[in-house]
DNA sequence: TGAACCGTCTCACAATCTGAGATAGCGTTC
DNA sequence: GAACGCTATCTCAGATTGTGAGACGGTTCA
């Protein structure tokens, strides 16, 4: 499938950063013309775009671990909001793995490192990247995955799938039985504000 | 570009979840024959994947990144055995985003944000994404971008490319005037771990 | 055993992509 | 202000390339 071959090529060739045409042929190893044809055609669908002033680059379907690096300052933004400790988590295989956690400045806190694998099948992040949708827009679940524990989740899509979810948690103490009516809605607010981020991107 | 279209066409239908190939060719608006072959070729190049048994999935190059959560409980297993904080990094134009933070246990200890930017001329894991390489398979700097700060980083390649840097660092006092002697070692397994966790994927 | 699925392959045909070169725009420099 | 060097963008005739109905071989059902 040669076009897909060459647009993949202009895609590696962009991957080390913004470049113009001029720099891009010889980088994806394509005459100019061709190059130009494949990237603008690829621009069109969100896989290229251009920065600044130009300058061609990795567009806004590519540019995945853009997830943390803007979703960073609002999942920081949740635990202050919310005083618990706040996590992003994203599906890998059927588990899920945190990859971004702000702590709770209480001395009774959930703690999840970044990096910790978890299961899919408990907690309310799992019904989340499971796919589980509800209509309030979060899910909540309450000594699922570990006694003492509630948490209450919010899905995260882009392009009309779900990327991650965002979680707060901490103890059923002080998030209750149905933490939901608490956090749910912040939650929520949380995970659109990362979707909107995205798109920015 | 008439194979472009139909192969976003085909990565389009694959959003809404997995299926087998004849939910996707109606789905993506094309001949069986058609969408077959372009998921194949798509999937040789990492767009699409196959799940479980035999369905076609978003493969992993646009399931949010890839590096991320491959590198995060690799990251978080170099801070437990160096006790150190770790991060990763990436390159963005020039300059290079932190993507990935481990916090190490000590109380002084080095505090880098995940979606920090920092400059690419400065520190271990700078040198590394601006393609410095080294025969010990890590380079390390002490206090170069801040005082009393020292580093070790190893390069993380892709495809024969420089794609992140891991790196550990903290106070010159623990580290030592010659960090890489230390932790070098670690680090640069690190690195090789997440790629052939990146290959695996 | 036969019907109803599935993924994969074939092959003659022409639509589609190719890429050297022409063109158009935009700052500099003389 | 004209001549330059540097971009991105467009053109067009030609053939490589992708096309897709249908055949094929493998399952899993009843």
């Amino acid at each position: 499938m040669g076009v897909l071959d060459k647009s993949v090529a202009v895609l590696d060739a962009l991957a080390a950063g913004p470049m113009p045409l001029t720099e891009l042929a010889p980088a994806a190893g394509l005459p100019r013309a061709t190059a130009h044809r494949l990237a603008v055609a690829l621009e069109a669908h969100g896989f290229v775009d251009r920065d600044g002033e130009g300058r061609f680059v990795l567009g806004p379907r590519l540019v995945g671990s853009d997830l943390v690096t803007v979703a960073a300052p609002i999942v920081a933004g949740l635990r202050d909001r919310t005083g618990e400790s706040a996590q992003l988590y994203v599906r890998r295989g059927d588990t899920r793995v945190c990859v971004l956690a702000a702590e709770s400045p209480h001395s009774l806190r959930t703690i999840v490192a970044v990096g910790s694998v978890l299961p899919l099948a408990r907690g309310s992040a799992g019904k989340i990247l499971r796919g589980d949708t509800s209509s309030s827009g979060w899910v909540a679940s309450v000594e699922e995955r570990e006694a003492g524990v509630a948490s209450v989740s919010a899905g995260v899509a882009s392009h009309g799938e779900i990327v991650a979810a965002v979680s707060v948690s901490g103890p059923v103490d002080r998030l209750g039985r149905a933490p939901g009516r608490k956090h749910g809605a912040v939650v929520h607010d949380a995970a659109q504000a990362i979707e909107r981020a995205l798109r920015h991107s």
